[in-house]
DNA sequence: TAGGCCATCTGGTCCT
DNA sequence: AGGACCAGATGGCCTA
């Protein structure tokens, strides 16, 4: 993790939230530089199945699940180090062997454990408000988590302004005039209408056309 | 070309 | 013992 996600992470400030949307960009709903035909597979094959398949450097299709979770080849390790004592090569004995089919093993088990971690965050993607289209460029892990964390503040925070309004309207129905101080629900000489600069007035009605807006008004620590 | 993002491998730790 | 979880390392791809 980099220096700038770790910022990300360690506050969920305005700065951070639009440096999201800078790097994101903000097309006419949310995030939206375009992405092109470029876009990365979700899950390319692994070094292993390139080995094993021989196509090398090409991206699985649709980013279907690719089949080599539980036949990783040996010398598989493409893309990361390999184990000091598992030399290429090398005579295998049977317990290297062993160790090598165990190691295996254990890589296709995280590999798996990884792709449905993915799975879930394809899930939040899916229900948090952006620009969903091919055209568009996924959201980045940190900046789906972070979003769908404002997105859930700023859905709670709409959700006690409307209890607020419910129970304001339970106790003034009849009430024609400026609501008395004593009656005002929220103990507040300014709230005298719940909904006057509400978070559900703004962030929800902004919401509703540009998600962006979560970024700038609706992040408010509770 | 540098930086961001990602997938994967790997070894360690904790839990069942 | 085996599985889940985690963090570090590495290399590939893409974009500015």
């Amino acid at each position: 993790m980099n220096a700038s996600d770790e910022n990300l992470l360690k506050s969920i400030s305005n700065d951070a939230l639009l440096d999201l949307t800078q790097r994101y960009g903000q097309s006419a709903f949310g995030f939206g530089p375009v992405h092109g035909a470029g876009s990365p597979a979700r899950y390319p094959l692994t070094p292993a199945a390139d080995f094993l398949s021989g196509q090398t450097g090409k991206s699985n299709e649709s980013g279907g699940e690719h089949t080599s979770d539980d036949e990783d080849g040996f010398d598989s390790l493409g893309g990361a180090r390999r184990s000091g004592d598992d030399k290429p090569g090398g005579p295998l004995t049977k317990k290297s062997k062993e160790q090598r089919s165990l190691r295996l093993s254990i890589n296709a088990r995280e590999r798996r454990r990884m792709h449905d971690l993915n799975d879930a965050l394809d899930g939040l993607r899916a229900v948090i408000p952006y620009a969903h289209s091919p055209s568009v460029r996924k959201l980045s892990k940190i900046a789906t988590l972070l979003l769908a964390k404002n997105y859930i503040l700023m859905q709670a925070q709409a959700l006690e302004e409307m209890r607020r309004l419910v129970s304001y309207l339970n106790q003034g129905q009849t009430i024609t005039s400026p609501i008395p101080t004593a009656l005002a629900p929220f103990g507040q000489a300014t709230a005298v209408y719940p909904f006057t600069g509400s978070a559900l007035a703004t962030c929800a009605e902004k919401y509703a056309g540009t998600p962006s807006s979560l970024f700038k008004h609706c992040n408010d620590k509770p």
